[in-house]
DNA sequence: CTGGAAACAGAATAAAAATTCCAAAACCAT
DNA sequence: ATGGTTTTGGAATTTTTATTCTGTTTCCAG
């Protein structure tokens, strides 16, 4: 026993998320699971037994007991009473919060964060809605019979192209980011047997363009990611995907493109094992 | 015994409160100021006991058990599990999901998608819930003072760093950003002045960690948008912010990140001017 | 008033949850 | 290996919490 360890009871929530920070590492493997388990979902503290929280991080409650003493509090109870007396602030259910948010004055990044979620939850769903079925059904089609995908987006769309590029190595699906590093445009690489999967928005940039119809012209199927059925790519692809993201302000928050981005490369990756 | 009453269970808070508001008219006095606690203080159901709750509304408990037997539960406890589930929603068991989607023949694409964008739409609205404005406010007040704004994030977190990248630039904000190419990891490139956005998810990507510590030992502030509080940057950071990103099987959406990401960069971006 | 039905308070009981404790297992330095 | 230390699991115990039950009070129709 650690005779010599007096620690502070945390008294606030900010105090508990500090000292849980402190301690995580030189945890013994079963309280180290409580700890990552609690710091992932500390909000359910407030609202679950031992038990409950027990399970969640597969430990014996006992083990549970003995990380609440280590963090500073006589037992579970104790622990859970700062949580449910901080517990007001957390209730008002998403509608109330994001009004409050909204509320403390426009401009403040709790405002801005308002708007900015409140536009991914339009475009997820209007993405959902506006979806053409067929037209993922035919780009999943073809890029699972590609050799090779040629992933390419710039500016806005880059980080849709990264992060595509990021799941289908991680699904050991051959794909190659077009990055345009060093100015160089790689577009000797599309072989044939290969696709390409090309993504821009308005004001759609012009390599992007130029890939595009390099590959049409070299007779690769091209699977386009873009803004709307008017767009530059339409006439080049294949299979045409619109992406109906909500702006606040000049910005977008890429929510529904990222959604889309990734079932288009989880489901290539499912096809082609 | 009002025989002839067999009440549905209501299964939702709306439910819920549709019928309190049904009720509470045709109320005896005692359970009457039940309902009229309750009414008001519904959060409060779900971390309060049966003697809490009595207290509040100035009835003994046994009043508190009646009512919600006339509100159509059992008892208390079953009254409570609505609330608390209702609090805890989100973070169903993703991992089981996910293998049934696997195993219904991998999910076609829709059904994939749905999943996806169900994940975000939780993500957004968890961040919501959870976020820490001081936190906020604290980060935007560092970048908005640092001469350049490093920005580093790799493999699941580089789509977010890329995109960071985008805004500021398109903000006019001095920034750069660290992409690891060539493995040069230009930390002689952090100046006095300068503040560091460091982006990483568990598996938390040792470059990422390394050059927060760079940063932290020359001096300068440092800014962390991670997964969770015992992420291995909360030693470095002046700044912590965390996302609670859901994810579906290995993948996650990054709705939420982006969001804040963006809310980020704009804030920061206004308060320069 | 008064008789009968509904509502009630609080003590008694049952159920569930938290906590303690200790023997067994794992770990570690020698 | 070996002895000492730390960590662990789970049964036993204590504490807290929910629920039931019963005698009493309140209410109201006649």
């Amino acid at each position: 026993m650690d005779a010599a360890v007096p620690i502070a009871t945390p008294a606030t929530v900010e105090e508990f998320r500090a000292r849980l920070a402190l301690i995580t590492d030189e945890l013994p493997k079963r309280l180290r699971q409580c700890a990552d388990f609690i710091a992932a979902r500390t909000d359910r503290i407030a609202v679950s037994t031992v038990a409950d929280l027990a399970a969640g991080a597969d430990v014996p409650p006992s083990a549970v007991i003995r990380f609440c003493q280590i963090m500073g509090f006589s037992g579970y109870s104790e622990m859970q009473k700062l949580f449910r007396d901080a517990y007001a602030l957390g209730w008002p259910d998403y509608a109330i919060r994001l009004k409050n948010l909204r509320e403390n004055g426009t401009g403040s990044p709790g405002a801005l964060l308002a708007e900015f979620v409140e536009a991914g939850r339009l475009s997820l769903e209007a993405l959902t809605k506006s979806l053409d079925e067929n037209a993922l059904n035919a780009a999943v089609g073809v890029l699972a019979q590609a050799e090779l995908i040629h992933v390419v987006g710039l500016r806005r769309a880059f980080p849709v192209a990264t992060y595509l590029a990021y799941v289908f190595e991680k699904m050991q699906v051959p794909a190659m980011l077009h990055d345009g590093v060093g100015k160089l445009d790689h577009r000797f690489a599309l072989r044939p047997g290969d696709a390409l999967l090309a993504i821009t928005f308005s004001p759609y940039s012009e390599e992007t363009l130029t890939l595009a119809q390099d590959a049409r012209d070299r007779g690769l199927p091209v699977v386009a990611l873009t803004d709307r059925l008017t767009s530059p790519l339409a006439r080049q692809a294949d299979a045409l995907l619109t992406v109906p993201e909500v702006d606040f302000g000049a910005f977008r928050s890429l929510s529904a493109t990222t959604a889309l981005a990734l079932t288009l490369a989880v489901a290539v990756g499912s096809a082609r094992e």
